[in-house]
DNA sequence: ATCTTATATGATCATATACGTATATCATTG
DNA sequence: CAATGATATACGTATATGATCATATAAGAT
């Protein structure tokens, strides 16, 4: 894997990108919408913020293009746009999970 | 793909990974480590930052256990210690492209 | 038009963290 | 035991961003 490095600039996308996902309740919102769009008072409720906090939330996902927005009457529907995150945070786990048994041998005697 | 929903601790955790790639300088550093371990003269040269920030840096990355430390004389030599990284940014750099591509589209006329 | 409901936004405060300067630690050499 | 060289850390400052409260917008109902 020969990659030549990365501009300034693309290092400061990737850099914001990592940014937005790197907030709890965000990542919450987006595990919810693992299984299918949701609108905004159902996250509220799910995820036991107020309105103000999680519609922002919803903003700032949506504005680095990894939600989409649906307008429906009153209502507005969120769903996961950008398909990565799903393989994303599945590496990012898997990578804390290994990492976390190894430490919990490090102190185990046989 | 049916994953139970993470806890709270979990998605402190994966946060804080996330938080931890979300610096540009940072990431110039994981980049310039891709082909091979170097010491902190180099990575300082490389990247034209001072020595006290790279050193922060690398200890961040460290702390985390994205890098390894290998102290040797007075030299302290960096590595890629968890291998996931190399994905997670080749799959970050493609969602990014795609998106700019597909944003170039839409002003296209055909 | 007025009222209600769902969502978004402005203002403010508190906290986190990146950066630079200066200094400390640690290993080596004389 | 100095003196030197490589790296780490303490401290101050500037900036970014998350949370909350209050209020604004927008769409539908009466």
């Amino acid at each position: 894997m020969k990659t030549r490095p990365l501009s300034s600039e693309a290092l400061d996308l990737v850099a914001r990108r990592f940014a937005v996902l790197a907030e709890p309740m965000r990542l919450r919102l987006l595990q919810l919408l693992f299984d299918g769009e949701k609108n905004v008072n159902a996250l509220v409720e799910l995820t036991g913020g107020t309105q103000a906090n999680i519609s922002r939330h919803l903003q700032t996902l949506t504005e680095s293009r990894l939600l989409r927005r649906r307008k429906e009457g009153l209502q507005v529907f969120y769903s996961i746009a950008d398909p990565t995150i799903f393989k994303l945070c599945e590496l990012v786990c898997g990578s804390l999970e290994k990492e976390h048994t190894a430490m919990a041998g490090v102190f185990r005697r046989e």
